[in-house]
DNA sequence: CTCACGTACAACCATTTGGTTGTACGTTAT
DNA sequence: ATAACGTACAACCAAATGGTTGTACGTGAG
């Protein structure tokens, strides 16, 4: 498993697409067998092209994926989208404990140098 | 433990604040050390006003607090936070599986009420 | 005391978002 | 063949976002 950083604009995407009642409600029927979006639009208060929308912005994440069945557009979210939205969340709490820089710092230099954390970040 | 259950207003906010680059930027700052407000704008290439803005953003999410001493506004950010934001994460993740409904509807309901699954979204 | 600093907040602006309706087009059912 | 269905997409709109500048105010330093 190779697990590539993920870049700033995945991350944007990914949690923007997160933030959203309706999309993660779609997320999670979507799961349990893919739905047609016609058949999603009907849980929900609003339009079949707002639904589209919603479903298009899960998409761009990489959290569904759309698969054509005749007539019908499928919806099946994606399995390993959830381990993205974790990584993310792993990459930020990583920097939260500092762990990275250590690691990276007992990496680098020698052992024992057990230096205070004065790690620059993007300036 | 009792790790109440997530709003989805508050997922909303939390979801929406992490999707920003600098805001993200802004919590991996503020862990080893709170930073002022001015500090932290130096940081970035806008206004002030505008990191400002962000650290509200964080602030609403819950992801930071803020601290005066004397004529600074200190920021850090809130250990517990990665463990809402987790915890919204697992939350989808369980229903992914199933498992939440399956769980819920065991505790709630009798034994043996095997229904099939018509999960109700937002109305 | 006075002034610079750090903050708060309002007003404003451009862009994006989340929603709408309407139209067009391919596919399935009758 | 024709009608109904499911989708795609454009145009439009209101509200929220992300940024700006300007002003006001408390606090700390000289």
């Amino acid at each position: 498993m190779v697990v590539r950083e993920l870049s700033d604009e995945t991350v944007d995407r990914l949690f923007h697409a997160l933030a959203d009642t309706t999309r993660r409600d779609i997320l999670r029927r979507c799961v349990r067998g893919e739905l047609s979006v016609s058949r999603l639009a009907e849980a929900y208060p609003m339009s079949f092209a707002a639904v589209q929308k919603h479903v298009a912005v899960l998409e761009r994440a990489g959290l569904v994926t759309k698969q054509r069945s005749g007539r019908e557009q499928l919806v099946r979210t994606d399995p390993d989208a959830v381990g993205r939205a974790r990584q993310a969340l792993d990459e930020l709490e990583s920097a939260w404990r500092g762990r990275v820089d250590r690691m990276a710092r007992l990496l680098a230099e020698d052992p024992g140098t057990e230096e205070n954390d004065t790690t620059e970040g993007p300036e």
